[in-house]
DNA sequence: TGATACATGTAAGGGGTTACATGATTTC
DNA sequence: GAAATCATGTAACCCCTTACATGTATCA
């Protein structure tokens, strides 16, 4: 999976591992995130593979860039992938939740105060999506007027977010007003 | 993790690896799930770790049963990690998002067909979460009324999965209208 | 002076999925 | 006759996280 993201963002432009990771940090990073060694491990897989062609650039004092370039391989497998209908919802795995699905040996205050970090926390998430990520997104447009087809579906992305955290937010408000009178 | 979710279902009576992925799947499924195999391996561990202990019953015709029964330190151990305050929201990852955010190059009527899919799926989530779900707890609580205070809390799990999924099938339906105008 | 940015990588260990193996009983 | 249920387990493989290793330049 983390192949499809990097042939992804390799699709708009040739870059480096350090490159990709800023990038997904700052567009996919609240749906998919990866860590450093991650990308240079898979980036080696999908130079053996074939889909990235890549060059050493030499710089003064520091080790070389190594820049990778997305080949015609590289993308008909993206086009594959994008074009490969989803017909299930992917499991996911909320540890918090299942914290809370067996908290009740834990004390009341405990809880309460529990519930009410997750809500502050999910609370700065949906000012996030609002603020910074909107932001990011309106200067990638206003600096390449012919993404607005993928700035469409980067604000589609941006908004799950922000509605998802939303209901989050009143869920947990209302459970903490469950907790308060009957936990 | 997986770990935490054995021992949290054990707290509640003895089980074999069999039962608990039962348990698990009519229960956490929609914020925790695991394989079989995962569960065998894992009992396996907490068994050398002395948080479980573990007695064969012998059956006719049928493999013996293996069932673990949680000890006092396996109690302990769930206890602390109960009471280990979440200061951070654990990164998901949601593949249908990350191929939305590339999917620029793919037909404006495979990617409606697509949305539309997955909002079906959604809703029946919600409908499921409404019904099963809900018949699950109540049968639960009917038969040990002792468990008032862990169905608040599984209530609490039922009714986030409830609102997550409502609010992501109304960002579907808007999603979908922006892309039948403007992609 | 210490942290952060830049830049790439290896090593160790954890967790996970899928497939395979066995085999009787029950249900469609 | 085929599939699902009960019941446990191994093997192969993949992906991921954390820690470690290296080294300069810049910023607070």
């Amino acid at each position: 999976m983390l192949k499809f993201a990097l042939l992804g963002f390799l699709a708009y432009r040739p870059m480096t591992g350090y490159d990709l990771k800023q990038t997904m940090d700052s567009s996919t990073a609240n749906f998919w995130h990866a860590e450093l060694s991650q990308i240079y491990i898979t980036l080696k897989k999908l130079h053996t593979e074939g889909l990235v062609s890549s060059v050493a650039v030499e710089q003064d004092s520091r080790p070389d860039r190594r820049v990778y370039t997305i080949t015609e391989e590289g993308i008909s497998d993206l086009r594959r992938w994008l074009r490969t209908p989803d017909t299930e919802i992917h499991p996911s795995k909320e540890p918090f939740l299942l914290k809370l699905f067996f908290s009740a040996p834990v004390e009341k205050e405990f809880l309460l105060t529990q519930l009410r970090i997750q809500r502050d926390l999910h609370q700065s998430l949906v000012d996030a999506y609002r603020s910074q990520t909107a932001a990011i997104i309106a200067t990638a447009v206003a600096s390449a007027p012919h993404l607005q087809r993928d700035a469409l579906l980067w604000e589609a992305t941006r908004r799950a977010g922000e509605v998802i955290d939303e209901a989050i937010v009143s869920w947990l408000d209302e459970t903490i007003e469950r907790v308060r009178q009957d936990f």
